[in-house]
RNA sequence: GUGGGUGUAGCGCAAUGGUUAGAGCGUCAGGCUGUGGACCUGGAGGUUGGGGGUUCGAAACCCCUCACCCACCCCA
């Protein structure tokens, strides 16, 4: 019979992996709390317009990534492939901006695109999304900037580079896409196919090209950045000046745009050169019109994601200081009867404990032990019944002591003896 | 969707077209019947990814297919 496998794309998360990810989560938890922000969790299945409004029908998300399908209902239904749209969606359905000024939430867990799998790219991968809604002060885009540079460094990122830039608003952009489009109409033949095509219906992603003909073009072409209108053009200043303000270092791309429509000003993407060809492991911006767009207030908003899987491949080894690991050899039934009571007094006490199921020879079980890196074997045999102790073994110096046969006792003497804290 | 690479035991690997596909690590048992790691002995474990073809003979060569990896595209 054939065996069942994940699906392409999909794969099961064990071992050091979700150690990681542990890890990645719990440092995302803690520096998030104390910046004010509240977790919350979305579906992971919306409606299909959710995803085309908000990212854009242009786009290649959209066009081509999304697992889509149409339900028993007959209603276009969507895995989500990010997670900012359904996060406004819930912003907005749940009326936070009713019930508080500025509201900073998270989200962790899964999306879903059906892409061609590769290093650091899955069809099933898990974000730390973490967006703002209500304020288009600079000072926040530097205050998440330099959350993400704190998280990295507890989690022993070292070599990474934080590229910003801002891609204007509404009204600059307008104007520069009109300056863009005649400069690359003058050099189609230079453009690549693709750049053809993107030519009319997103001409900015043409600086995403790696075409080397592109790169030329692309280099001696005029930049949104050096027609950003007034506003953005100081709105940038002053999140560069909180940018020295936190000490946080960052270097100007002003090339450096996004894949999704819906940014706006700030936009910014953190790299690391031992990620191979998918080195943006968290990336992110502005977006102050997508509140509006989507049927509410008018909500300048910002977000970013970090993307779990590229994050995991470069954080630094974590070895966190383990508790002593106790486990209970038993010879005979008569001892087996003990290890019930011992398991609870253990678990009682908040010690980790571990015995083996079949009992079988000592040695056996003190291989067992072993392999699962006890430091203390507590052993019980007839011989110690009758004498009414247990045997405790210090499995790294060899010492051995004994102890009344009281399970309760026990577990509360080997924890004011082994785990202070 | 396109291109390249790789598929042999649980894992990482070996085997000029030639007997019954091997060893290492791991696993289980024993040596040692109440004391772990080291050592020694033994056992279990394979549709050589799958299908077809060439051949007296295929893990190897050819074709198809599937899976994985890397890259393109794009993105976290």
């Amino acid at each position: 019979m054939e065996k069942i496998r994940t699906l392409r794309g999909f794969r099961d998360i064990l071992g050091e992996d979700i150690e990681k990810f542990e890890r990645i989560e719990g440092a995302s938890r803690r520096y998030l709390g104390l910046l004010g922000f509240a977790e919350i969790a979305t579906p992971v299945l919306e409606s299909t317009d959710l995803f085309v409004r908000s990212i854009g029908d242009a786009t290649d998300i959209v066009e081509k990534e999304m697992f889509t399908f149409t339900d028993r209902g007959g209603d276009s239904l969507t895995l989500r492939p990010e997670a900012t749209a359904g996060v406004v969606r819930a912003y907005l359905q749940a009326g936070m901006y009713a019930k508080e000024r500025i509201s900073k939430v998270f989200t962790i867990g899964p999306m879903f695109r059906h892409e061609r799998p590769q290093k650091g790219r899955f069809r099933q991968f898990h974000q730390v999304d973490v967006e703002v809604f209500g304020t288009d002060d600079p000072f926040i885009d530097a205050e998440l900037l330099w959350m993400i540079s704190l998280l990295l460094a507890d989690l022993g990122v070292k070599r990474y580079s934080m590229e910003i830039n801002s891609v204007g608003c509404r009204l600059c952009r307008e104007e520069f896409r009109a300056v863009l489009v005649s400069y690359l109409e003058t050099r189609k033949d230079r453009l690549c196919e693709d750049c053809l095509r993107r030519l009319y219906r997103n001409p900015l992603r043409i600086f995403d090209c790696k075409n080397t003909q592109c790169i030329e073009v692309n280099s001696e072409s005029p930049l949104l950045f050096d027609y950003l209108c007034a506003e953005c053009g100081s709105h940038f200043n002053s999140f560069l000046s909180h940018m020295n303000g936190f000490g946080v270092p960052y270097a100007i791309n002003k090339r450096l745009v996004r894949g999704l429509d819906y940014y706006t000003r700030t936009v910014f993407e953190i790299t690391s050169d031992e990620l191979g060809a998918q080195k943006a492991f968290t990336a992110g911006g502005r977006y102050d019109n997508l509140v509006e767009e989507m049927g509410g207030q008018k909500t300048p908003a910002i977000g970013f994601a970090i993307g779990m899987e590229r994050l995991a491949l470069i954080v630094g080894s974590g070895e966190r200081p383990r508790k002593p690991v106790f486990f209970f050899a038993y010879l005979g039934e008569q001892a087996k009867a003990y290890l019930a009571p011992m398991t609870k007094a253990f678990v009682d006490q908040g010690l980790p404990v571990r015995y083996s199921y079949e009992g079988k020879s000592l040695k056996s079980q003190m291989r067992y032990a072993d392999s699962l890196n006890a430091d203390f074997v507590l052993i019980l045999g007839d011989d110690e019944i009758s004498r009414k102790v247990v045997v405790v073994r210090n499995m790294k110096d060899k010492d051995q002591f004994e102890l009344p046969l009281d399970p309760s006792g026990l577990a509360v003497e080997l924890k004011r003896l082994f785990h202070k804290e």
